[in-house]
DNA sequence: ACTCTCCTAGGTCATTCGTCCTAATCGTGC
DNA sequence: GCACGATTAGGACGAATGACCTAGGAGAGT
């Protein structure tokens, strides 16, 4: 096997596992165990735990950045752009009722460790919140852009958090139509 | 010291620090030394961790009713009611931007620990919900009392979130001014 | 066949975790 | 002043943690 896919074998996993189970919950063992690997060969890899997060957020951003780009390929309005950011609550329903939004989560709990990443963490919404802003520019929005933007992130993260609370798919389906109501309404100017 | 003041001092220190650093990063040893007591004596209280979850959901349970009486208390109108709710942002936040909102971290957090405690958190959510939406029906929005809870509670947890990731107090005003401007939004009808 | 580098396996280390036990101390009623 | 239950202190437990080391295998180039 090569090196360089074994290192991505463990992001993958060590990925997986953060969100679901959270960063500090989440075991050297754990990660070994699910690419099936000896705990040795690991630290081969990975000499530190931080490193593996370091490796893990490089990762999601990258993986976030690609997405975007998808999303900002082919002829779509702005508007229309900034619905799929808004259907990721749809899409990703079932694992956002389970573990919450992967970013909002992630952030929450390197704060709490005030861990030395946070920092890093933080700019998978900024990923998000440069984007979003773009879109409002190109709505004709350059005034207020970024407030947009945060706006529209603000509302995502607080549906993800009652979603994990309450496991309710019709508040998600309803404050989705919402937003894209709230969207639709910010169309002109 | 009476066992009923050590009980009540173990549960405000393990409070504080599920809430400063998660319930799994803290360790019995912390919440010992932070009151001064050995760890034998610790376990003659609490005979497991989950044991002094259970007590800190039932204390930040009683404390919310609490806040939420005081709020329904005095002669003020639904609407102010609701402001009081939408203003504990501002009130709290240097503590939101350091550790985000106490019951959503923790909901959070137990959703990926997959915890039995997991219900009784939510039950904190379930109290805000149920307030805000008897001050929506005493604004006389009966039919959509419980969604609009719903939202504003969404709001005030993706608020939350945002803040402890970009730590910006002109956003948290912001949106503070928002959701104010939205609730006198809703007022008539 | 040989070497040299890349990769892997498994063991070991001190520390910390949650849990549990026992012996000593405290306070109150008799 | 004694007894007895309530409370405390401190140590011990096995398991798990993050971190580290070393011996060896795999494979390519010579």
């Amino acid at each position: 096997m090569n090196a360089v896919n074994t290192r991505q074998h463990i992001v993958e996993a060590a990925d997986r596992l953060f969100y679901e189970q959270g960063f500090e919950a989440t075991s050297f063992a754990h990660i070994a165990e699910a690419v099936q690997l000896s705990r040795g060969n690991f630290y081969y890899h990975f000499r530190s735990k931080d490193e593996i997060l370091d490796a893990v957020i490089a990762r999601r951003l990258s993986n976030t950045a690609a997405m975007l780009e998808t999303w900002e390929a082919g002829n779509k309005t702005p508007s229309e752009r900034i619905q799929s950011f808004i259907h990721i609550l749809i899409t990703n329903q079932t694992k956002i009722m389970a573990y919450g939004c992967p970013v909002g989560t992630l952030c929450n709990e390197l704060a709490k460790l005030d861990h030395v990443a946070q920092t890093d963490a933080s700019k998978l919404f900024t990923l998000f919140r440069d984007w979003l802003a773009r879109q409002f520019e190109a709505m004709g929005r350059d005034a207020d852009a970024d407030a947009l933007a945060m706006h529209l992130l603000m509302r995502s993260q607080g549906v993800a958090a009652l979603a994990t609370a309450f496991r309710d798919e019709h508040f998600i389906r309803r404050e989705v139509d919402d937003m894209c109501q709230w969207l639709q309404s910010q169309q002109p100017l």
